[in-house]
RNA sequence: GUCCCCGUCGUCUAGCCUGGCCAAGGACACCGGCCUUUCACGCCGGCGACACGGGUUCAAAUCCCGUCGGGGACGCCA
């Protein structure tokens, strides 16, 4: 079997967003599937538009996303002097010449094409010139077959033909010397040794020309598979006005990495009727062929869903390690070691979405002045009576072993003096304890606040009821 | 405008290649119920789609043609 080698190639012109990481996820995920070779390649061959805040940002949300490639990163601004043969090359063989026309005179014979109802395209003035001098100011175009058609065998999408009339002579190198995407992609492509190129849709046009220069140049034709755009809800292209699109700001929203890649995925792909997937069984069950061709709608919430999924299953060591940083960040003491923090975390497991949503309602666990919540305190504090607070204070504070089995005796013990069902004691006791009519079950936030913390904050209850009462 | 791609519940999709197993399955969201110490989780149920029109066939979501709709590409951007 061939070596399987794919890449992801983005240019760096800002962060990268969920498309271009479903790319890089796609490319990942083949590679790896089949035991091949992954490269990352950063298209900065336009110097205006490339920065390395950018570039920056793009390896920080690789490494996020646990894409980790093999080879490179390669910058094809450091490559200046692979492409110049190439291009001469080219030119030689007659499949590419200089040309001398400006940008106006294309800019005008464009407008004309177009006022006369025909493609706007270059009109193949220089073609046949010979008298362009290498020193005076040019491009080199390539030279495209007016006749014909230039077939695409798709992976995704299958045949795709394309009339080579459509096609014009192309720029494959600037007046300033410096190649043009088209050209530098074959080049490296070729140089790279890259077997499938794996890209969005958006490229599918671009092929055609792709394939006549491996043509040209005499160079195996690599497999192309294109797969589908990403759309914002309202059918677009999906961009920073539908909202949230970049990797990174998943992190800072509190997503986990697995649960991105995994709703990347699916967008798009699938295998039968399985929703969760492990980034193992991504690398197991990924092909090609169950990617499906038509464009998706970004689902924010389904995301979510998803998170919540992985969130719910993560192991209570990791699930303490991801939040341990957030709470820092926040500048709140963490009152116990690690296993105390995976304890507390598990409480919180399945009442959060993501990371920081767990962190926000961790609050009570995390510092001592509550926020009371009015009306959970009118409803269920205030109308409990003190003395059967006052009954658990001093059941609790007998506790000779503080563990769940001991708070639960305690709380039936004053349960069974007073007759009381669970509900009737378990609500005063949240809101004295968690400021809020919403918690885990309360034997848990007992054992978890610990017994110094539950004794002050019953009796500042207390306090707050004979106060006021 | 020209060329190319796409079109199954609101959304992601299974099914389409190899027509009958599909009075179209799963998931998110939404609505109801159960469980229950609150909130969640979980469980059960509900709502909801083959873009349209022709053809081929005993039979079409599946094959063919057309229409409409959406998207992409037409750069000395990538």
């Amino acid at each position: 079997m061939s070596q399987i080698r794919t890449r992801f190639a983005p240019s760096p012109s800002g962060y990268l967003h969920v498309g271009g990481a479903r790319t890089a996820l796609f490319n990942y995920l083949f590679a790896r599937n089949q035991g091949g070779t992954f490269v990352l390649r950063i298209e900065d061959t336009d110097r205006e538009r490339s920065t390395d805040e950018s570039i920056a940002a793009i390896l920080e949300s690789m490494h996020w996303l646990g894409l980790d490639w093999d080879e490179g990163p390669f910058y094809q601004s450091e490559r200046g002097d692979v492409y110049n043969p190439y291009v001469e090359k080219l030119i030689a063989s007659g499949n590419a010449y200089r040309c001398a026309c400006t940008p106006a005179e294309v800019d005008a014979m464009r407008a004309r094409a177009q006022a006369a109802g025909q493609r706007p395209g270059y009109d193949g003035t220089c073609r046949e010139r010979t008298d362009v001098a290498p020193e005076q100011p040019h491009v080199v175009r390539f030279r495209t077959p007016d006749e014909g058609e230039t077939g695409v065998d798709d992976m995704i999408r299958g045949p795709v033909l394309f009339n080579n009339s459509e096609i014009d002579d192309l720029i494959i190198r600037r007046s300033d010397g410096s190649p043009t995407y088209n050209f530098v992609v074959v080049v490296d492509d070729v140089e790279m040794a890259i077997t499938h190129v794996v890209r969005g849709e958006d490229h599918l046009s671009n092929t055609p020309k792709q394939i006549m220069m491996y043509r040209a140049l005499g160079l195996p034709v690599p497999r192309f598979a294109h797969v589908p755009l990403i759309l914002g809800p309202d059918g677009s292209r999906l961009s920073k006005r539908h909202g949230a699109t970049s990797v990174m700001a998943y992190r800072e929203m509190g997503y986990l990495p697995d649960a991105v890649n995994n709703y990347l995925a699916r967008l798009g792909w699938s295998h039968g009727d399985q929703e969760i997937f492990s980034r193992a069984e991504l690398i197991e069950y990924f092909s090609l062929d169950n990617v499906g061709s038509s464009a998706g709608v970004f689902n924010p919430e389904k995301l979510e869903w998803l998170n919540f999924q992985h969130l719910k299953s993560l192991a209570a060591p990791l699930l303490a390690a991801q939040i341990k940083p957030l709470i820092e960040a926040r500048s709140w003491q963490i009152p116990g070691d690690d296993a105390w923090l995976a304890r507390m975390a598990t409480t919180l497991q399945e009442r959060a979405k993501t990371l920081n949503e767990l962190v926000d309602a961790a609050y009570y666990y995390l510092q001592d002045d509550l926020a009371f919540d009015e009306k959970a305190v009118e409803k269920h504090l205030k109308s409990a009576a003190p003395e059967i607070l006052s009954a658990l204070r001093s059941a609790l504070a007998d506790i000779a072993e503080w563990d769940d089995a001991s708070i639960h005796a305690a709380f039936e013990s004053v349960m069974n003096q007073h007759d009381l069902k669970l509900g009737k004691l378990a609500q005063p006791v949240r809101v004295a304890l968690t400021g809020g009519s919403v918690s885990p079950g309360i034997f848990e936030v007992v054992a978890v606040l610990g017994r110094d913390r539950v004794l002050r904050r019953l009796d500042h209850a207390l306090q707050l009821l004979t106060g006021a009462g």
